[in-house]
DNA sequence: TGCATAAAGTATCGAGGCGAAACCAATTTG
DNA sequence: CAAATTGGTTTCGCCTCGATACTTTATGCA
């Protein structure tokens, strides 16, 4: 890497501007730095003849548990309505990446599967890049930073309106039975049917991986 | 803020998973908040009749120097075309939230100012509300968000192959000319003319506000 | 000086993402 | 069993954005 950061802050421990000598605001920073990193992550993921939207799909499809990986479990995570997340969806299938099979529990959803192709896919995730960024740093700032960026979002979901976790809430419960769950015992969602979860879906459940709040 | 948050790692000196007991990977959790925030974050901006493009562009209009208030700036700096940039400038022309008037000094070249009433769109800023979440932080983990957010925008900058800070890395030139400056002394970008900063230029200077980084 | 080239902006076109609304099928509820 | 709900898909249209072509002004080179 070449930047060199001419005057940053990295050991976070000066807190004024060596510029202006001025006390910088933390908070008005850490709003253009998000939404300047955000404008330039969507930019990375026009790769490989995907669109961030579909990298995103593909993203939760890969981590969600099993009863997760429908159409309209994606629609709740990614915020977006169910007719454009069909789009999506039809989008990756038709480049092979997923796989769609009829529930044979309820007749209306459809099981979304990644092929094999679609693991590949994922292994060259454009997102990856900002993984091996972070990876570089101190494990103290990186901790850090999930940290704040987790509370973040989860303060910024509320405002939205939209819901915690998706449908990984539910997903959480699950793991947690003696929490209460709210809804029936014939909830679909989230293995609360009363299966327990075999194989690795406790490990890829979503709830861990995508965020640690519970409504 | 009725979300409460479960098992958040509010003090993060955890640094492992309550759920799972595993140790979390730091990086790749920051990689999907990045994703994710930036998504919410765009999401946000949807407000007031301007679209993300939009409010980026008055922002960065508001808080550029005299010199990088121009199309071309408002283009280096949010990576797009000039042409896409022209649209979003003249939508807001048409808003009245900006006025546009024709340099003096370059006749191809035309300066842009905030209107009134466009200084009044910006005190809504939707991103503001970022702000006031970060704020209630403690100022110890908004600094390392900062630091480690702005390496990391550095990092992809440097990736997607982008100029560091668009034209704001002259500015940060004039500010510290001793620094040297590669251009001629013509340049008439970022008051690199000769010509002294007034008013509040130094204050208002892009460099410092938009990120620390010189190429 | 004069011509060629570059640069700033604008206009136009077209692809594509995405929400809205209508719709279908299956399920649940009263 | 009818009514209301829910998961998904389709269609339509708006709007964003990049590509391209074009105009005007600057600059560089002979």
């Amino acid at each position: 890497m070449t930047v060199t950061d001419g005057q940053s802050m990295s050991d976070a421990a000066k807190d004024d501007d060596p510029m202006t000598g001025v006390k910088p605001d933390h908070a008005a920073r850490v709003a253009e730095l998000i939404d300047r990193l955000g404008r330039m992550t969507r930019e990375l993921q026009y790769v490989d003849g995907l669109n961030p939207a579909q990298w995103e799909a593909l993203r939760y499809l890969n981590r969600a548990n099993r009863y997760s990986r429908t159409p309209g479990g994606v629609a709740d995570f990614l915020g977006a309505t169910k007719g454009t997340i069909s789009q999506t969806v039809s989008a990756l299938e038709a480049k092979g990446l997923i796989a769609r099979t009829p529930s044979d529990r309820d007749k209306r959803v459809c099981l979304i599967d990644l092929t094999a192709e679609g693991e590949r896919m994922i292994a060259r995730d454009p997102v990856r890049c900002i993984e091996t960024i972070v990876g570089g740093m101190d494990d103290r700032t990186a901790a850090l930073m999930v940290d704040g960026l987790g509370r973040l979002m989860a303060s910024l979901q509320f405002e939205l309106g939209s819901k915690p976790f998706g449908v990984c809430a539910a997903c959480c419960r699950h793991l947690a039975p003696e929490a209460g769950c709210k809804k029936s015992e014939a909830v679909p969602k989230c293995g609360m049917t009363g299966e327990p979860l075999q194989g690795d879906a406790p490990q890829r459940i979503c709830v861990n991986y995508l965020g640690d709040a519970a409504e």
